[in-house]
DNA sequence: GTGAACTTTGACCAGACGGTTAACTCGCCG
DNA sequence: CGGCGAGTTAACCGTCTGGTCAAAGTTCAC
């Protein structure tokens, strides 16, 4: 019996070179695939060709296609937590907003697949990160949801749900992400120039729709034409 | 060769009500299939059961995969049209663009798989709707572009990017629905009732961030703090 | 340079998958 | 109430899919 146990189940350190890098390309090409066709969707036949190795050396280094899966979302639900984590109690409350929109539209810039495995696991009824959702992500946004009230209750920006205001701002900047293609169609672009067009819109929205009315002036109640 | 002519063909008016009635049944089970999996991680076996019926009774009514989705593309991007069409340039464009507000999130509301199934195809690459993102859409946005580039030169609202103002309404009320499962979790609720909340929120953003500085206003350029 | 650990592969498997066929049953119009 | 077309199904097909296995090839520390 010569088979090697495989490897990643223990070891703290990365063992050898080509593991690393076949471990690498095995996860960019499975990014890749269920992202775009999520988990039931995306073969192992097409992950190991994207790859560039055989389904059999791929099952070598993962032994199920959860695992790899699993893989995937492990680090991609560690960056996802980041950008609202940095959102600080101590900060100015519009800028700390403005800078919360400015990371993640970088995040969907720059990692749009993520963005979309993420929305297709969501879609998909989450059934493999229900422990995640419940757990550090609902304690997290709690936590800011705390910092919005107090925002609010000092003045720094109008009275608004603070979930609401959150859901907004993952929204529009993950749909950078996941909608890449239909903006592309509909706007006629191509490049990335869209994105900075993106966030000055979404600052300008935010930051205008937040402030508070002057110190001394109207609370302006909204013209209410129902 | 007793064999009949699969019917869905080209008859104008449905023939029999077990058609309808099948039809119906495998329509609103593909779409809970289509919008959960995707194109590709959707299964016959699966559609077919959850119809209620074998998997050559459902051939019999829908050739291949490909024409169910086929079928259920059409109804829907027929009705995905209708709440930007509706955003009329006569109009008051404060009012106009809460009332397309609130047809979206209502459509969120009221149809969330169609949402999520719209939202699967673009994530994958749209590669059965390109045809109407190149064409229907794309025009009609042009349209509701220049409808609102009118509305800012006449000083109704503030000037804003009309294509990221829509992507920014597409996405915050398509949210509730593609994101329903995240959103439950992470604010702890079962019903309906938090996307009322969503309404408010959303109107109450947008209309404070859209409208225009008061007359003799100052057009105050937001706080610069980079 | 050698041997033990690591890596790769071809052949294979059982079950799922999209789809076909032919024959059977049912509903309904006259 | 007979018959014809509509509706249904068991059996089947070739391919795909996730996964296994034993054997062969490759690396690299010593």
């Amino acid at each position: 019996m010569s088979v090697a146990e495989p490897p990643r189940a223990a070891r703290t350190k990365r063992r050898t070179r080509i593991q690393q890098e076949n471990e690498e390309k095995i996860l960019d090409s499975a990014l890749e695939a269920f992202s775009q066709h999520g988990f039931k969707g995306a073969t192992l036949d097409a992950i190991a060709e994207g790859a560039g190795m055989s389904k059999p050396n791929l099952l070598y280094y993962f032994r199920r296609k959860e695992d790899i899966h699993a893989a995937l979302m492990e680090s991609l639900l560690e960056d996802w937590l980041e950008p609202l984590e940095a959102l600080s109690a101590e900060g100015d409350a519009l800028r700390e907003i403005r800078d919360y929109l400015r990371r993640k539209l970088d995040m969907a810039r720059e990692r749009p697949r993520e963005s979309r495995l993420f929305a297709s696991e969501v879609m998909s009824g989450a059934p493999r990160i229900e422990d995640y959702l419940h757990g550090r992500l609902k304690t997290l946004v709690a936590e800011k949801v705390e910092v919005i009230r107090t925002w609010i209750a000092d003045g720094k920006i109008r009275r608004v749900d603070p979930y609401h205001l959150i859901f907004a701002i993952w929204s529009t900047t993950q749909h950078y992400a996941d909608f890449d293609v239909q903006i592309r169609i509909v706007m006629g672009v191509e490049g990335d120039g869209h994105i900075d067009d993106a966030a000055r819109f979404l600052e300008d929205l935010f930051l205008k729709g937040l402030a508070p009315g002057r110190p001394g002036g109207e609370e302006d109640p909204q013209a209410d034409f129902t």
